[in-house]
DNA sequence: GCTCAGACTTGGAAGAATCTTT
DNA sequence: AAAGATTCTTCCAAGTCTGAGC
């Protein structure tokens, strides 16, 4: 569908139109009576500190406000937004009430369910609105959806796991703060009545339609096309191919990190250690962090001494190294791994004489390693390797678990557990489904009675036979055959529903998604369903086939990755 | 070399929509 | 038709990596 490369050297498009971004909507102040009580007396907020009250309210319930740091840091910035009356008056968190407010907003959650059809429809209508009028942009000559044209609403910041900034008030974005990006000769977006851009430039040497700076680490966020633009998705095809590019060149470069582990220079034994690691155990590359400005997390080139244990012997294995750190989004990374002696007497040699809190590659950064991979072929970087070692592991593992005889749901089961060996190998988490226990059992007493539906036809099958075999006759032959397809039809759906609960069972702490749409070459699952039968709607959802529109268009089912 | 801003990809959770059961 | 379960979509945080400036 595309042609490679129409566009000189980093420049990305010619001709961008759009309509600028939807903010957030104004704040409305809550009725008069819902109060707010301090140190158990009715209290009357000023808008502005009622608004940011408000934010706590709403998340009353959840864990995060009952976190030392989180109130400590709303307070703070909230005391900020009050008048100086109400600084005066309100100094302590604890004796600020907010349990009737967050009453008011429960209900109004329950009335909004509550709403009728004829309601519902307004609101649906209004949105659909909305998204045909801001969700689409011209670029050059295809109109293509933007991803998230909203701006993010002011709310307080939720870091992920223990991070320092959490419960800082995230300010409201103004179009004052707004960068607004398209090209010269297109319909240039106008600002909300009474104000006015911040900027407006005409970069097609970037993607990205609008952007501001956000309050909290002061990063610049975006506004950028849907997965399923043009732009994102020859991206993400180029991003395959370099990883199949790795593919021819991969046994060379495991062959020469394993001649670096023996190196006279400490730096390069490092970078071949590290390596390793990014390429057996898929590690993300690591980058350093400010300290303070965001949670402890490392990867593989930030680790610090005390994230590893060496063993010796484990288990009866030999040279085991026990991993234990969080990485990106704070998510465990725990795991045992045999290593060859080489890579453990050099990670003996890395440890000596240092600190649990000093960093196991000290000569080493993701810069030094970059540049490294970069000699080694052309466009390599870290995380190209994830990408390989996935995409390379769906394939041989679709390969190995397919079933030819099985029937759609069982390799659709397969398909799911070589999914699943990525996650496993990336890492990808979650935290088990709240309702999980509930909805095994539910699914076994469901099975329990499809068991006994089963018996039931059985039998009623057998004494069909019996019948058919005194009566002799077409009536009673009928019945027979009638009553075979019965059982058969439920010995189907018994499997479907074992199927099921094991595919279930297995991914009850693993996440799929990730793996799904950032890793797996979108051909290899494409092959496997037209050289299966099996309908591509069941491997991916609609918004999945969209973004993966190329690929279902190229691939073929002798596509190799 | 090192730092930092900038741009873009990757990440799980929460919320919304839809399907299924009661 | 309400409630409950499941799937899809949105949200926005948190990574990776590049390149400019010194």
């Amino acid at each position: 569908r595309w042609e490679e490369e129409r566009y000189p050297e980093g420049i990305k498009w010619k001709f961008l139109e759009h309509k600028g971004p939807v903010f957030a909507p104004p704040y409305e102040p809550l009725p008069e009576n819902v109060k707010f009580y301090y140190d158990g007396k009715v209290m009357k907020l000023s808008t502005k500190a009622e608004e940011v009250a408000t934010f706590f309210a709403k998340m009353l319930d959840h864990e995060y406000t009952t976190k030392e740091i989180f109130r400590k840091n709303f307070f703070k910035d909230w005391r900020k937004e009050m008048t100086s009356e109400e600084k005066s008056t309100i100094t302590n968190l604890s004796k600020c009430d907010f349990t009737h407010m967050s009453q008011y907003f429960k209900a109004q959650t329950e009335a909004r369910k509550q709403m009728s059809k004829e309601e519902k429809q307004k609101i649906k209508d209004e949105n659909e609105r909305l998204l045909k009028e801001y969700g689409y942009c011209v670029m050059d000559n295809h109109k293509e959806r933007i991803a998230n044209f909203k701006i993010e609403p002011p709310g307080l910041f939720r870091g992920r796991g223990n991070h320092p900034k959490m419960g800082m008030l995230k300010r409201r974005i103004m179009p004052e703060d707004i960068i607004i990006n398209c090209s010269k000769d297109s319909k240039i977006p106008s600002p909300p009545p009474g104000h006015k851009w911040k900027e407006v430039r005409h970069d097609n040497k970037v993607t990205w339609l609008v952007s501001w700076t956000e309050n909290i680490q002061g990063s610049i966020k975006y506004i950028m096309l849907n997965p399923s633009s043009r732009i994102k998705g020859e991206k993400d095809w180029q991003k395959y191919e370099t990883a199949r590019r790795l593919k021819k060149c991969v046994d060379k470069i495991r062959n020469q990190y394993r001649e670096d582990w023996k190196s006279k220079e400490m730096k390069v034994r490092q970078r071949a250690v590290a390596l390793y690691f990014i390429d057996k155990l898929a590690l993300r590359a690591g980058n350093e962090k400010e300290e303070g400005e965001t949670a402890d997390t490392v990867g593989c080139c930030s680790l610090r001494v005390e994230h590893i244990k060496l063993h010796p012997e484990l288990d009866g294995q030999e040279y085991v190294v026990e991993f234990d750190f969080l990485g990106k989004d704070s998510i465990r990374y725990y795991n045992k791994v045999p290593v060859e002696k080489r890579v453990f007497k050099n990670l003996q040699l890395f440890m000596e004489n240092k600190q649990p809190e000093d960093d196991l590659f000290d000569r080493l950064n993701t810069s030094i390693l970059n540049k490294h991979l970069q000699d080694l072929m052309e466009g390599l970087t870290a995380k190209v390797f994830r990408t390989y070692n996935a995409s390379i592991t769906l394939q041989q593992q679709l390969k190995e678990l397919t079933n030819p005889d099985d029937n759609i749901p069982a390799k659709i089961l397969s398909y799911n557990r070589a999914n699943r060996a990525v996650a496993i190998l990336c890492n990808h988490q979650r935290a088990p489904p709240k309702t999980f226990e509930k909805s095994m059992m539910n699914l076994q007493s469901k099975i329990d009675a499809k068991k006994e539906q089963l018996a039931d036809a059985r039998r009623e099958l057998k004494s069909a036979k019996a019948d058919a075999k005194v009566r002799r006759d077409e009536k009673s032959k009928k019945t027979v055959e009638s009553k075979k397809k019965a059982v058969q039809r439920i010995e189907e759906q018994l499997m479907k529903l074992e199927v099921q609960a094991t595919d279930r069972e297995e991914n009850k702490q693993i996440a799929l998604g990730t793996s799904k749409l950032n890793y797996l070459d979108p051909r290899i699952s494409v092959a496997w369903c037209k050289k299966w039968g099996i309908p591509i709607e069941k491997i991916y959802n609609k918004t999945q086939r969209e973004k993966f529109a190329w690929a279902i268009d190229m691939a073929e089912e002798d596509y190799e990755f």
